[in-house]
DNA sequence: TTGAAAGCGGTACCAG
DNA sequence: CTGGTACCGCTTTCAA
């Protein structure tokens, strides 16, 4: 006894003449633009695409008629709770515009990045969008904006989030705005003694909270220690070594950490706590983003407040428009003060 | 002056004319398995295409020879934080076998899912596999098979994450078994007074952690008051609903909280801790799942570990390997025992 | 309204 | 080893 035959799917073809049709009028009644299919016909032909248990193949579909549809999506990692709520929402907007959602994890590397969307190109989807961190001065920084540009004037739809720095559309969040204002916010709190865990400063989202910030503190009056600006990785093992070391030097002083991401800031609060540090009352902490776990730490995390699943919708949203390929989408940001920060005096 | 034409990118024919060869050479050099091109038409025919910034289109190569390069993943939220974790081990297992993934999100309607199956076996994907919480008793059920087995019987892989109740291969995790050891556990560091915060009984991943604790109790010789055994959402908020109605009774006596998932039982520590009782000290909690945030909430969550990641990249590994097609693969769980349970006595 | 037929971008078999 | 060519499954003129 051998293997029987995959049973094939059935095709366009077989539902032709199951109907009793030509298969250009089996395409016509199941799918086609015009409607100019006598009634009769078209439902004999759903009859037997039915009874075939018929589903059209996209990929005949797509090199027939030259387009996907499918919408391609870039992310850094998927686990981080950033990304993942930004694809909750481009899923959401795609499935809702009959597109199918294709993800790639570039593992915040920029030359996987690179290699990403060049395999992704070439699967001709409807949209890329890019939501990994922007990295400044990387070496495949060209090719990937020559890659982007090939697929866009081949007729696809590029999308950015986060910061503008490639003539694409682009989602960005206002990072700098929101850090100034938590600046403000804290400094009007009554605290004087900062650090900053920060990312290297060629991540771009990084570097914007950490200026925002900065100059939130000086347009308050408040000056900032260089000492105190920690670069680390832009994890939430980066905020723990960072928060760790300072806890080995006893605080060194500082009253208040602002990490420039939620899981850095949390991954901080851990340490503190590890290292007899007691978050909130010994050492002031906020971060940035907001994500859903910033309620359920203790105390409750001082953050940024970024719409992240908005985002995802409004990369879509911009994809999908039919305004200018290089519109900006600016996503605003507020401050949310919770017990981390309970204040000084 | 009118839109430019959107540069079309090169075919294969463009590189063919542009090396001198013809376009089943060139299909040879560049893609082909046995490799029989003279090398130096091989190399003319890769310079080619490089100048032209050549491309294959996948589907075009899907069609011709009947496969894609694609695995098909469907979760039921990729913001949640089980769901991402799976999604990042598969999507990487992914990547390193040359697949792209394509992700669905089913928003844990049985409903959504078969419709999402549907339109995914269309597209004729490598691998499907479902990680959506398996729900008894929907009527979707029978269908949902049928289209699978469909599938499958057309030469496709299918893998189901987390119960077996549909022959197929299956990566399940050792639920009953992980909640089993959780409540030995919990009973041999003294607690008497249980609740369970637990989802529907058709949520099947529920069902098995909630019988497997009660299980787990009874060999323990602890009783457990089916009072206290309450039904409520599989999300975080229905943890924090569920325990601020407990906190409203004053806690009914009840000295620990088992949660049938983490992020329940991260809502649940949030709503004693909102209702005024410490979470570790007034009242024990634990969870399921382990996931990245049980460390870094206060007190730290005592859980079952389940190797989230681990469990995507054995789906991959199932769907890829040559076993038959309807092996299980149980992944294993462990009990983690932190400061939400400090034990009495 | 309908069918025939010419592709879409590639693959693979078959002679040469 | 290489070129010619018949498809793959579907869409879309073009005539009838």
């Amino acid at each position: 006894m051998h293997d029987a035959a995959p049973a094939q799917s059935a095709t366009l073809h077989d539902v032709a003449r199951e109907a009793g049709v030509s298969i250009a009028t089996a395409s016509r009644a199941l799918n086609g633009s015009a409607r100019n299919v006598r009634t009769e016909n078209a439902s004999r032909v759903r009859a037997a695409a039915a009874k075939l248990a018929y589903r059209p193949h996209p990929s005949a579909q797509a090199i027939a008629r030259g387009s996907t549809r499918t919408a391609a999506l870039v992310v850094g990692d998927v686990a981080d709770p950033y990304f993942s709520a930004i694809a909750g929402g481009f899923s959401q907007a795609a499935e809702a515009a009959g597109l199918i959602v294709t993800l790639a994890v570039a593992g915040r590397s920029p030359q996987r990045e690179l290699e990403i969307v060049r395999t992704l190109r070439g699967r001709r989807p409807r949209v890329i969008a890019v939501a990994g961190s922007r990295v400044d001065g990387a070496d495949t920084r060209g090719a990937l904006a020559g890659e982007l540009e090939a697929y866009q004037a081949a007729g696809g739809r590029v999308v950015m989030v986060s910061q503008r720095d490639l003539p694409f559309g682009t989602v960005t969040v206002d990072n700098a705005g929101g850090a100034h204002q938590l600046a403000r916010a804290l400094a009007g709190a009554g605290y004087r003694r900062f650090a900053i865990f920060r990312a290297p400063a060629s991540v771009r989202t990084s570097r914007d909270r950490c200026e925002g910030f900065a100059a939130g503190l000086r347009a308050s009056g408040v000056t900032l220690d260089d000492r105190f600006v920690i670069e680390t990785e832009f994890t939430r093992g980066g905020g723990y070594e960072a928060a760790r070391k300072l806890a080995e030097r006893g605080l060194d002083g500082v009253e208040i950490v602002f990490a420039v991401s939620d899981v850095m800031a949390i991954g901080a609060m851990t340490a503190f706590r590890d290292a007899g540090f007691v978050p909130g009352r010994d050492i002031a902490v906020a971060g940035f983003d907001d994500i859903d776990s910033a309620i359920d730490v203790t105390p409750a995390l001082t953050s940024v407040a970024v719409p992240l699943r908005e985002v995802g919708l409004a990369a879509m949203r911009l994809a999908l428009g039919d305004g200018p390929a290089t519109d900006t989408v600016q996503i605003s940001t507020g401050v949310v003060l919770r017990e981390s920060t309970p204040g000084r005096r």
